[in-house]
DNA sequence: CGTAAAATGTTGCAATTGCAACATAACATT
DNA sequence: AATGTTATGTTGCAATTGCAACATTTTACG
């Protein structure tokens, strides 16, 4: 996935974060970043380390909503900051670059090609969460456990060009990510494995059908 | 809500369309883009006139995804139009201009004032597309329809400062937007009304109660 | 290596939901 | 103003789902 230095030397990688009036901050492994810092303008960038965006809702239930690794960005609009219920926690010590986002915005140093190439980068990501955000819609908005099933193996499968499925994370955090209880979803992947459509082995999943329409 | 072209001249906007090498089209009311333009990499600009994004599911039930109107953008990432199952189509006589999203990220404009304001533009919209996206997941991860109205009645009433949710479009659409069935989606609000939770009167939604939590 | 924590599998049951079918109301078009 | 179309309101019913509770397995970590 692209990230945000991409094609960016790191000497101009400074220069760009002087100009961007980049403030850099260092969390200790378990804390928040959110308890620093929370204007609403800003835009954060993972220089080294890693940490979620959790949500925990009024139950107290706690799911991971994003994972943020080295050159991913965070922002309040763009990770949904703005709601209470979320947070970012930083998993180990973690450098964080903060920016205030109109100043990339209305930045004078057009003239600079690595300024360019970083708002390009921030074009691309974007646009990347768009898709992401797409195809989750796509995917939430089926009506039946069964159909979520069908549409995300569709979309897995299209987009590695396989018939095996590989979960990235665990059946309890893709029952999250589909907005569905757990067991139902146990349950209804048995359902499937029984009348033949698919296969499961540790994290492979086997799709045993050609299309699903 | 920002436009692609705000804050750009006119004189400035014909020099930037030649920059980026824009193809422009006339559509015929009720005709579809797509036909037309299925690029990868396009983005669309709708440059007079109204279109909508269509979703036709398997069953063949038709739902409006986007409008779009004047200075509105679309694109084959941003806009699912890599599903087969999405369409765009012009609800009036409607000119609508292409441009290859790569000649946007490699545009050599760089020290052009008025190439940045569209770049910023651009950047804006994607962020306002993010978060768009992210209250609508927000309000279908609830787990039951009346979790899903209150999140959404929440989410419109702390976004306008009111207590009154004026509904933009029809209650059938709202049920689309909410990804469950009308009839089941009137049911529910039904309950809210009779248990004093709201009241309705035609497209005005008022909340009686003070927050929720 | 041992132990606590997290993940997985399973099932009964009540609650919620989608679906179908219909009547009526509102809206749009000629 | 008449008529066709779309939106709204309502309800019974079957299917789906969430929830709770539990056993078992796997993983994480001191």
């Amino acid at each position: 996935m692209k990230k945000i230095f991409d094609n960016i030397s790191s000497q101009n990688k400074t220069k760009l974060l002087r100009i961007l009036k980049a403030h850099q901050f260092t969390f200790k492994k378990d804390t928040s970043i959110l308890s620093t810092v929370k204007e609403e303008n800003m835009l954060g960038i993972i220089i080294k380390g890693y940490a979620q965006i959790i949500r925990t809702d009024h139950n107290g239930n706690r799911t991971i909503i994003e994972e943020l690794e080295e050159e991913e960005i965070f922002g309040y609009d763009i990770s949904s900051l703005g709601n209470k219920e979320y947070d970012i926690i930083v998993k180990e010590d973690t450098e964080v670059i903060i920016i205030d986002y109109r100043i990339i915005l209305n930045c004078e140093a057009n003239n600079k090609a690595f300024y360019n190439t970083f708002t390009n980068n921030l074009l691309e990501i974007f646009t990347a969460k768009i898709k992401e955000k797409n195809e989750r819609l796509e995917i939430i908005t089926q009506k039946t456990i069964r159909n979520k099933l069908l549409e995300y193996f569709s979309i897995m499968s299209k987009k590695y060009g396989s018939k095996y499925v590989y979960l990235s994370s665990t059946f309890t955090n893709l029952a999250d990510y589909l907005a569905i209880d757990r067991s139902a979803m146990t349950r209804e992947l048995t359902n499937l494995k029984n009348e033949g459509f698919i296969e499961i082995k540790g994290k492979r999943i086997t799709l045993l059908y050609n299309e699903y329409i």
